[in-house]
DNA sequence: TGCATAATTTGACGTGCGTCAAACTTCTTT
DNA sequence: AAAGAAGTTTGACGCACGTCAAATTATGCA
């Protein structure tokens, strides 16, 4: 099988899994409006600042949300892996500046379809409006999560959290991103790990 | 007016704030799924480890939601007021027992909806699918707003920015839950207020 | 009005972790 | 395989803020 007709099964699964089997004509419109992009590290998915104009899923490989705040340190607030949506979902249904950018931490495969298409598709088929709660939902109680996270003082705790909650987190990305996303320094982050704090 | 009535206008206005004019079937139906509830100071609207079994909007009072962690120290998540959504709304959507319990700070009446009732309306008008998505899209901002104001590191910073953000929670809530909201010490918070940190 | 309880302030003290700096290790690229 | 860049570790030092304790002020209720 092609990669490109991987990626396609790997999509269609993906919708599968939150509204059930789909219809024969749903699936023609799907297949007319989604499409697929290809980024290679340290590529911008979504800018802070800017409204954006479609929603991603990931494919294959791993994305990070950050934003840089007033002392201009970058703050790193998400992650997202294989089968996870990653995109600036307030904003994309808001319709406001997203508040973080989206960045490629290694060469990645996104499925997406543009705003445009993403409503008039619902507008054609709104039983799917559904499974859209579900991802918002997710989206929740993941952004839930991290801010549980974030709320314990100890540095040491923190990181048990994360190891305890999100594991692949700590295999896959480089510890500058995860003591950023723990809101640690570093060098602190280091001395956890080698069990000196 | 009677107070039961003004209630009505409220949670009308409110509903038609995110899906425009209601029609007169919609309405009907409408009238027929809503209720109103009076909370005391200190009632619980939801209790955390329970999968929420209704939504709620706040007409008049106000709402705090916290959770427990695993020293028993309350961690303050959210402040509700007037015209705003306040339950667990990804343990609603995702059916998952919700990680906080929301609390009345003060009297209060809301107006809530039956998870059932909920989606019964929705499958009869699926054009407030869209006004949901909306809500959801509020609360996500939220949120981040939220983990974004806890990354600030200093505490001094931390207060300023909500003073920035959310002044009228400043004015309406004890000292204590804005401590707690905000993740520093009552008596920190003191300090910061009094100018000398 | 006065008493009890809650809320907020002030002080003293200790420490977790941030910052700066430098060494060491692991990847890239040619 | 070498050279450079990127990632990670280690050490020294200081201070912001948490904790404990007690004083002061505000609030509710008889």
């Amino acid at each position: 099988m092609s990669s490109a007709e991987n990626h396609l099964q790997t999509a269609i699964a993906y919708v599968s899994k939150y509204i059930g089997n789909i219809q024969e004509e749903e699936l023609e419109l799907l297949l007319q409006c989604i499409r697929f992009a290809n980024y290679q590290k340290g590529d911008l998915l979504y800018r802070h600042g800017e409204i954006p104009k479609s929603a991603s899923f990931v494919i294959t490989g791993a994305v990070r949300s950050y934003y840089i705040d007033e002392e201009g340190k970058e703050n790193t607030v998400g992650f997202y892996f294989e089968n996870e949506p990653a995109f600036p979902y307030g904003s994309f249904v808001e319709l406001v500046p997203a508040a973080a950018s989206f960045v490629a931490m290694e060469p990645v495969v996104v499925v997406w379809i543009s705003r445009h298409d993403f409503y008039h598709f619902l507008e054609t088929f709104p039983r799917f409006e559904t499974g859209i709660a579900k991802v918002l939902g997710e989206y929740l109680i993941k952004g839930g999560q991290h801010l549980k996270l974030m709320r314990i003082d100890s540095s040491r705790e923190r990181y048990k959290k994360l190891l305890e909650i999100q594991p692949e987190i700590v295999t896959r990305v480089p510890l500058t991103y995860i003591a950023s996303y723990l809101g640690m320094a570093l060098e602190t982050l280091s001395r956890v790990r080698a069990g000196k704090l």
